[in-house]
DNA sequence: GTCTTGCTTAGTCATGGGGCTAAGTATCAT
DNA sequence: ATGATACTTAGCCCCATGACTAAGCAAGAC
């Protein structure tokens, strides 16, 4: 409408696989190996790593490699992100009457719809 | 991992476009027709319905047909899930320390991530 | 040095997503 | 009845996604 914003594109992109969600789950009981979070999953190591690669791209993990194993941690900035998205519709399922006019106000303050 | 969640898939998905968000962001101000919702994108109607299909099948719109106008309007509860979704990670950036094993906890009771 | 481990890269393939045009159908206006 | 309006359906095109195998490479074990 007013303005793409490339980067909640690529965040829910990131977030609409099982496989992806199932790795942030894994990694929040903290951070571990790829072939840690690899294991679970059914699926070839390359396949699995394009999945990764996703998720870092999305700036929703981090990864730092150390002699040969790859290190992968939640990056919580991003989800926050979506929090923030989901903000401005909020009040439509938290009061009976949903207050169409304000809503509208607090979207058009900040694109993030667009 | 444990169970697929594919209409979890579908959310995400139809939120992974700025055509999309922008008619939720629309929609927002209340119920619309098609032909309004679609005004401001400069696309083919056909590849505008399209849109409107996918954020109907994902469950965050409904519509209406009544004479030749289809009326849209937001369905929230969708939403809701997304912030269902999210609750399990809040912690990781409402507080300074990361409390890992609270967070598998949560997130291992109900497989929300998978 | 050689072998194993843990990724990594390269290349292929099938499917699906997002765009288009063209043509169809059902209302509503005149 | 005619014509405009508001979708709707059908069909095509291209590129991105998600999977695979095969082969490469660097680090650690022995």
């Amino acid at each position: 409408m007013t303005k793409q914003d490339p980067t909640l594109d690529a965040l829910f992109q990131a977030l609409a696989d099982p496989t992806r969600r199932a790795v942030l789950a894994h990694l929040a009981s903290g951070p571990a190996p790829i072939s840690d979070l690899a294991a679970p999953h059914d699926m070839a190591l390359p396949s699995f790593l394009r999945h990764i690669t996703v998720l870092e791209e999305a700036g929703l993990i981090t990864s730092r490699k150390s002699g040969r194993v790859r290190t992968c941690k939640l990056a919580p900035a991003r989800l926050r992100e979506i929090e923030a998205w989901l903000t401005p519709y909020r009040p439509l399922w938290t009061r009976e009457k949903p207050r169409y006019s304000q809503l509208a106000k607090s979207l058009y303050a900040k694109p993030s719809g667009t």
